[in-house]
Parts: structure tokens; C-alpha cells; sequence
RNA sequence: GGACGAUUAGCUCAGUUGGCAGAGCGCUGGCCUCACAUGCCAGAGGUCGCAGGUUCGAGUCCUGCAUCGUCCA
């Protein structure tokens, strides 16, 4: 045969990515005709490489992107790349270290192109990988927030926000990661579970407890909960107390931070190095008295220990209080510890000076396009955690000790003192014509990307992919950069377009591994998509995702799904194979002569009800829902059924015209069937869709063709009842063979007895067929009586007999007595509840009509079964 | 401590206005039937976490509890 029997998807998949490419099928045009539909892609660290994670989010993007497409929409999906600062600066600052070479001995300049020239080595691959997994992005637009066009932005929206006094920069406690050297927004840290000890530390007649005795050298205060009666006297004392440094003065002071339940209820104030303590600290005007430094180690202020490491040091001071017979107790204690998002180092509280971005002012409209629905935000649950942040929202740290970023644009000058924000570089003071010097520190990552939607199109220019896909139609991302991304871009687009940046917001899940686990490389649980691609093909690994991709909060991935999709794929592909091969003589003009028969209509309708339920399943973001109508209705309908049903036909039809017919069903139906699933498997369905005839009208490529439609009289729900009879016949007449235990090849005798003229017509028909599906050889009789020695099987409208000579009954008996079972629970279900008055009193008229209906069914049912029951006892004694 | 979410078949999960509990995988039995053994046919398996309430009727709505998870302090 021509075509290999098994699907090969990887020389398929080459081929196509590199042909839409080069024809540029993606390549979006803001004059063409049609709606614009647009996304912009959560852009992927620059570095990076393809996870899981990106694969379901780029996959349910381009499936939406595809589909919009071949709905006739002006379409864009604009990909591109996120300079990711710390992920970044770490990476080359590890090559630095391996080569035993530092950033500070490179120097700004060297480093900031040393970087650059990683970017450069590193920086397509995450991309080509996007194209690997079919991503219909337009390449062309290729966007990276470093570019001059995205720094331009970032500029221009720095410098509106400080002439309007929204920027401002302060000294505060902030998050530092001692590794990174920078500080981290509130965001940035992660908390984790770990175990240490609680220390009971004797403050002179004061005992309390703490976490970190390493900071009793910063402690400028004692601290208790002012209606804490323990305490009461002593607040407003200074006392002398016994320390590792000789004795040191203590101020006790009352602060309702305090919780009178941690510890001894009494606690020591830390300004310099615990948030909340900065804050009592500035309630009472305590001194922050900082002895850690920014590398985590002791500085001179705390005299002998300095120097040390902050964790070494909380050994020393312990080994000394101990030995002092200042500690009380110590407990194993465990608790939520501060750690860097990015390297996992502990995180240090420190003061330090920081630039802020005040978010209140651009929240506010930001909440309020939520709520009054001008963004959407899917599914809804998120909207309350949207609300519950925004309404919240602190201040923003918007500065990082990092080289590789945007760098400030504001210059100090060292003559008069005076800041100067400004769009270009400044050489001078434009106070005092003084000299000037560029602020060192680099924006937050996010600072960028909360740009993201309108940057890429062209802003602060006025341009006309700006003018045509601004607002964006979707954003779609996982629910851990809500707040990072989602929530800042909507601040900003409405701050400087005074539009919302994309009317709907999708939030999927994320990808873990078998049991939930996030996957990691140290794990070793990591599920590799360019491994999976290899192994079972791109479009088993996107209709996976998409399959899995319910609206909760994490899907967890296992092999054997995907395995499970590759089976999808290849059945699909045989499919074709075989309305390929049953084409043969194909004589179009025959098929118009003959009328469609019952099985023709049925699975058209079908078709049509499969059509309905995607496009209103994506336009709902249900993509699971979508791939699961279309899996059922491929496998299930499709294959199962129809391709069957026409086998005879196709194979043997006398008639060249009802041949013609089928084999015309059969080419349109797949062929539909393949723009249909073309967003969720784009390869296969490319090459497939190639290979079948289609109208002269087509475009070149699946990628534009329309996406199904369902017409009026598509639907035909008579086509479906008959139909359904006849398979429910069909499905009688097999498992009377399988539960009886009769041999496979066996060709069963049987007797299908009409009930009523209505349930005689479409059999007439359709007898070939059925003993062609049911390996049988029935007859329909309407006047038929039952053979002495047969099985029984009632279908609606219809009783069906196989014959059972010389076969031993005992599995008929068994399948009897459990359709039975399965009779009796249902009657007993519809006796209660017909036999309550209130039910017929109060329920609506149809559904009492209803369940009445099916009611007397049963009873006939468990009426004929019974018969047939007794009758089989009777023959067993004869 | 606060908030949110989850609890449905052995496993992973669907189940959108309250009206016969579903899928995939796994399992059992039988089939190399001329597209496909990455397949075909048949089948087993569920007091929908627990306790109350609303309702003619609850997996679905309300209250409480339990367990797990996530986020925010």
C-alpha cells in the first residue's frame, strides 16, 4: 500500500512548519479585511528553553489563534522574549565564575555585552521550539523587551510616571537576596516550609523568644503587646541587660504588632532587619541599627563577630549566650522562611534605598475594568483573587541592583544634588549645568513586560498595528504571574492607552507531573515537550494538553495520556486511509443521482452537533470540552460506525450511484472533520487534508481554509432516532453473542421483529449492514413468533431473537437475570418517585409525563424478559 | 491567622441554569474481521468526603465539620 500504516509525524511536521513559514501564512497585515483578533504571547525568558508549562500555553494560544483564522478574523499572535533580569545575570555570571572571573572585575560595559552576546548564542532557542510545536505566531514581529523600540516605551512610561509624581525613591526595608545582590519585590519571594529553633533569650528580668538571636545585636528595642497585663508594668522602662557585648541599655516599649501569644509574648525590635519590626521602629521612632550587610555577612558594627556569616554568627552568639546563661530554653520550632525566587537563598531584610512606583492611583481603574466586564477574566474564580490583590496593592519596588536590564533613567547631579528624570541620556545638569551620572540600578523585569501588550505594537508611536490590534483579544497564562504580569499590564494599558489591554484574560493551569508535583529538574520529574514531540509526535502532545486542560488549577501529566493521543492521531490517519483508498473511481457527478440514505444523514448531523459543540466550547474556553467532542465524534461515530457502515457499499455496491454517494460522505465528512481538529492537530491534519479531494475553491494550505459552519438542515434529529435503533440493534445482537458465549466467527441466525410500522421502515433498508457489523444473519419479520429456544434482546420498537439450538443457555440465563437487576432498580427508582403525590403535584407536567413514559417501557421490558426468563427454566426441565 | 479551591469508578479528572452519574487510562473476557493490534467487540466497577438543611426532586443550592492543596499575612 501506499500509505504506511502507522502515522510518522516526523518528517510530516518538518515539512509543514517550514512551508506555512516560508509562505507566510501567519504574517499579519493591520489593513486586511476582517475583525482583528490579536494576542501577544506571555513572552518566555530569552534564555530559556521549551517546559511543559510554555507547550500548554502556547498550545491553547495557537489553538484559539488557528481557529480565529480560519474563522475569517484578522489575526495576529505576536511572539517574543523577555530579557528576564536575575535569571539572566545569573546564568552569565556562572560562566564568569567558572572562567574565576567576577561582573564587578569585567566591569558594567563588558558585562552588560557579555550578556548580549549570550542572548545572542541562546536566545533563539526557545522560539524555534514555538515553531516546532506549530505556533502560528507572525515571526516577523518578533519582539524583545530590550529592543530600542520596547526601551523607548519603557522610557517614555518611566518619565510620565515621575512627572506626574507617581515614581519616587526612598529607604525601606526591603526583600535583598544576599547571592543576587539585588533587591526582590514582595512577589519575588517565596516562602518554605523549614525547620530551626526557637531560642528563649533572658533580656534581663524579660525572657523572649526568637528566631534569629544573630540580630539581638541590632535590637534597639523590647517590645510588648500593649494590653498585655504580664507586661504592663515594665512598658516605658529602659533596662539594663546582660549581654553577649557586656550590658546594653533596653527601651520597653507597647506595639499592637506584637502577638502576645508568640513566645513569652515579648519580643525584641529589630528595625534594620525584620519588616515589621521597621515598622514598630518607625512608630517609636526607634534607631535601625544595621548590623548585616548586604553579602549577609556582620559588619563592624557588630563588634567581634564581625565578619562572620549571618548563620555562623547565630552559632557563635548561641555558643556564648549559652555559656553566659542567657538562653532559657531552645525548642525545635518550624516555620515559613523568606527565600529568593530565583536562586533560593534565604532572604535578608535590609534597608536600603529603592525606587517605587505608587500603585493605588493606576489600580483603581484597573479594578473597576474588572468589574464592569471589560475584561473578562476566565475562569471567574480568579477575578476574587484579582480583586483581594488589587485592592491591597502596596507600593512597588521597581529597582534592582542587576547590570542587565533598562537602566533608570534618572541622572543625579554631583554638583547641586537635583534628580533629573528625561527621555534622552543627559550629559549635564539641566538644573546648574553640573556634572551628571546615570542612577545604577536596572528596572524590574516586569516593569517591561507590563508594557508588553502595546510596546510590541509600535508604542509611544502611533502606528497602524498599534491602531488595529490594540486592545489585544486575549491574554492567556498561568495563574502564577496574575499579579507578577496580568495585574501590571492591566494597570499600565489603561494608564497609557486609556484602554484595557485585552478584553479577555485566561488563566489555565499548570503542568505538573503524576502526582502533583511541581516538576524540576532536581525532582527528575520533568516531563521534556521536545522529548515528547520526538517520541509521539507534536500533535499527540498539543491534543494532550488541550484534552487535559479542564479549568482547574494543575493538570497532572502522565505518559500514558499522551500515549493515548498518539493512538488518537494514528487513527485518525487510518482513517484516511481508508476513505482514501475506498475514492477509488470516485465519479463525483454519480452522487448527485442517488438521495442520501439514513446513515449518510446521521452522521452529517452528527458532524454538525460536533461542530456546534467546539465552536461554542472555545468560545467559552473549554478547550477540553472541544477536544473531547471531537475525539468521541472521530473515534466513536465516525470510525466505529460509519466508516463501517458504508464498508458495504464502498466495497460491493452494485449501485454505482449510492457508491458514489457514500464515497462522497465519506471524502466530506473527513475533510470537514480535519478543519474541524486542524487548530488542536494542525500536522496531520495538513497532510491529510492535502491528500483528499476538495473543492476547486480551496485555499493551498488547511491553515486558511474556513473553519466548519453548521448550515440550517444540517441537524436531523429523525436521521438520529432511526439510526440509533439500528446500532442499538446491532449492539443487542453482539453481546447476546459475547454474554452467551458464542464464537466470534460464528454467523448468528436472527429474527428482528418490528413493533410498529414507524420502527419497520428504516430496517428494511439497512439488514445488509447490520449483519455486516453484527457478523449476523438476520431477517426482519413483523409477524414473527418467538423460536422456542432463543435469546432475547428489546430494543425500542423492536424485539430481537437469536436462536439458540444446541447452545447451552446458561450464559443467556445469567445476561437475563442481569438485564433484570438492572430493570427492577430502575422501576423501583420511578415507583417511589411516581408514587409521591407532591412530586405529581409540583413538578413540571413534562418531566412527570416522562418519567411515566419510561415507567411503562420498564414494566413491558421486565414483562418480556421475565417470560423469557421462565421460558428458559421450562426448556431446561423438559 | 485570613482568603480561595478541591474531595465523583482502581488512577487522573469532566459533569455550565437542580430532572436517568460520564470520559481517558487501567482491569476482565473474546477476537490478527480486507483503515488501524498505536486496533476491534463485549463487560465489570460509583450510598458523588461526612452531617444537617432548602426542594416534589440535590453530585449540582445553603450551613457546619473533616481531610488535602494553593495564595496572602
Amino acid at each position: 500500500m501506499e500509505i504506511p500504516d502507522r502515522y510518522d509525524p516526523g518528517q510530516v511536521e518538518a515539512r509543514w512548519a517550514r512551508l506555512w513559514e516560508e509562505r507566510g501564512y501567519f504574517r499579519a497585515d493591520p489593513f486586511a479585511r476582517g475583525k482583528p483578533y490579536s494576542i501577544v504571547i506571555p513572552p518566555p525568558n530569552v534564555t530559556g528553553s521549551l517546559h511543559m508549562g510554555h507547550a500548554l500555553n502556547a498550545t491553547l494560544q495557537d489553538v484559539l489563534i488557528r481557529w480565529k483564522r480560519m474563522e475569517g478574523w484578522n489575526v495576529l499572535w505576536l511572539p517574543g522574549t523577555d530579557r528576564a533580569g536575575i535569571a539572566t545575570q545569573n546564568v552569565v555570571e556562572r560562566q564568569l565564575a567558572a572562567e574565576g572571573t567576577t561582573r564587578e572585575a569585567l566591569g558594567r560595559a563588558a558585562f552588560v555585552q557579555r550578556v548580549w552576546r549570550w542572548k545572542e548564542e541562546a536566545g533563539g532557542t526557545i522560539l524555534r521550539q514555538l515553531k516546532r510545536l506549530g505556533a502560528s505566531c507572525d515571526f516577523s514581529r518578533e519582539r524583545f523587551t530590550l529592543d530600542p523600540g520596547l526601551s523607548r516605551a519603557v522610557r517614555e512610561v518611566f518619565v510620565r510616571l515621575w512627572e506626574e509624581g507617581l515614581i519616587y525613591r526612598g529607604d525601606y526595608i526591603v526583600n535583598w537576596c544576599p547571592r543576587c545582590q539585588t533587591a526582590l519585590s514582595d512577589l519575588e519571594v517565596e516562602y518554605e516550609e523549614r525547620d530551626a529553633q526557637l531560642y528563649y533569650l533572658r533580656y534581663g528580668p524579660l525572657t523572649l523568644a526568637t528566631v534569629r538571636p544573630e540580630t539581638k545585636l541590632g535590637d534597639t528595642a523590647l517590645a510588648v503587646h500593649p494590653r498585655d497585663r504580664r507586661y504592663a508594668k515594665y512598658v516605658g522602662e529602659v533596662l539594663d541587660v546582660p549581654s553577649v557585648e557586656g550590658t546594653i541599655r533596653m527601651k520597653v516599649i507597647a506595639d499592637r504588632a506584637v502577638d502576645p501569644k508568640f513566645g513569652t509574648g515579648v519580643v525584641k525590635v529589630t528595625p534594620a532587619h525584620d519588616p515589621a519590626d521597621f515598622e514598630i521602629g518607625r512608630r517609636h521612632g526607634l534607631e535601625a541599627r544595621q548590623v548585616i550587610g548586604p553579602d549577609a555577612r556582620m559588619n563592624e558594627r557588630a563588634g567581634k563577630y564581625a565578619g562572620l556569616d549571618r548563620f555562623e554568627c547565630r552559632r557563635r552568639i548561641v555558643e556564648d549566650l549559652l555559656a553566659l546563661g542567657l538562653i532559657e530554653r531552645i525548642e525545635p520550632y518550624r516555620h515559613r522562611i523568606g527565600v529568593c525566587y530565583r536562586c533560593r537563598t534565604v532572604v535578608e531584610p535590609l534597608i536600603s534605598t529603592q525606587w517605587y512606583v505608587r500603585t493605588k492611583p493606576l489600580a483603581e481603574p484597573a479594578i473597576k475594568a474588572v468589574r464592569e466586564g471589560r475584561i473578562r477574566i476566565t475562569p471567574r474564580a480568579w477575578a476574587k483573587t484579582y480583586y483581594a490583590w488589587m485592592e491591597n496593592i502596596r507600593d512597588w519596588c521597581i529597582s534592582r541592583q542587576l547590570w542587565w536590564g533598562h537602566r533608570i533613567p534618572v541622572w543625579h547631579c554631583e554638583r547641586c544634588g537635583t534628580q533629573h528624570a528625561s527621555r534622552e541620556d543627559l550629559t549635564a545638569c539641566p538644573a546648574c549645568g553640573g556634572p551628571v551620572r546615570q542612577d545604577p540600578d536596572v528596572l524590574d523585569t516586569w516593569f517591561s513586560s507590563a508594557l508588553w501588550p502595546f510596546s510590541t505594537l509600535g508604542w509611544p508611536q502611533e502606528t497602524p498595528d498599534l491602531r488595529t490590534f490594540y486592545p489585544t483579544s486575549c491574554l492567556v497564562t498561568a495563574y502564577d504571574i496574575l499579579f507578577f504580569w496580568v495585574a501590571r499590564m492591566a494597570m499600565m494599558g489603561l494608564k497609557f492607552m486609556g484602554e484595557v489591554p485585552f478584553h479577555d484574560v485566561y488563566i489555565h493551569a499548570l503542568v505538573r507531573d503524576f502526582e502533583g508535583k511541581k516538576m524540576s529538574k532536581s525532582r527528575g520529574n520533568v516531563i521534556d515537550p521536545l522529548e515528547v514531540m520526538d517520541r509521539y509526535g507534536t500533535d499527540a502532545l498539543r491534543f494532550t494538553l488541550v484534552a487535559l486542560a479542564a479549568q482547574g488549577r494543575e493538570i497532572r501529566l502522565a505518559e500514558e495520556r499522551i500515549e493515548g493521543y498518539r493512538n488518537f492521531a494514528n487513527k485518525l490517519w487510518n482513517a484516511a486511509r481508508f476513505v482514501l483508498g475506498s475514492l477509488e473511481g470516485y465519479r463525483p457527478a454519480r452522487a448527485r443521482v442517488a438521495a442520501p440514505t439514513l446513515a449518510e444523514r446521521w452522521i452529517r448531523s452528527r458532524l454538525a452537533r460536533t461542530v456546534i459543540a467546539v465552536r461554542k466550547a472555545l468560545g467559552a474556553y473549554r478547550f477540553n470540552e472541544a477536544a473531547g467532542a471531537i475525539y468521541q465524534f472521530l473515534w466513536h461515530e465516525l470510525c466505529d460506525w460509519y466508516l463501517e457502515w458504508s464498508k458495504l457499499t464502498v466495497y460491493r455496491a452494485e449501485d454505482p450511484a449510492a457508491r458514489a454517494l457514500a464515497q462522497r460522505t465519506l471524502a466530506e465528512v473527513l475533510e470537514a472533520t480535519l478543519r474541524l481538529l486542524h487548530p488542536f492537530m494542525p500536522f496531520v491534519t495538513e497532510e491529510l487534508w492535502q491528500r483528499l479531494p476538495r473543492p476547486r475553491s480551496a485555499p493551498a494550505s488547511i491553515t486558511l481554509a474556513r473553519f466548519p459552519r453548521v448550515r440550517r438542515g444540517d441537524l436531523d434529529p429523525a436521521a438520529e432516532a432511526e439510526m440509533g435503533r439500528l446500532m442499538a440493534i446491532v449492539s443487542a445482537i453482539r453481546n447476546i453473542r459475547s454474554e452467551v458465549g458464542l464464537p466470534p466467527n460464528h454467523v448468528l441466525p436472527a429474527i428482528i421483529r418490528p413493533l410498529d410500522a414507524a420502527a419497520a421502515a428504516p430496517l428494511a433498508g439497512a439488514v445488509p449492514e447490520i449483519n455486516a457489523l453484527a457478523r449476523a444473519g438476520a431477517r426482519v419479520d413483523p409477524a414473527a413468533t418467538r423460536p422456542a429456544r432463543s435469546a432475547l434482546a428489546l430494543v425500542e420498537g423492536v424485539e430481537l431473537y437469536v436462536p439458540l439450538a444446541g447452545v447451552d443457555l446458561g450464559g443467556e440465563r445469567q445476561r437475563l437475570d442481569r438485564e433484570l437487576r438492572r430493570v427492577e432498580a430502575e422501576l423501583a427508582r420511578l415507583e417511589t418517585k411516581l408514587g409521591r403525590e407532591e412530586f405529581r403535584a409540583k413538578a413540571p407536567g413534562e418531566v412527570v409525563a416522562r418519567e411515566e413514559e419510561r415507567r411503562a417501557e420498564q414494566e413491558r421490558i421486565r414483562q418480556r424478559l421475565r417470560e423469557s426468563r421462565a421460558r428458559l427454566d421450562e426448556l431446561d426441565h423438559a
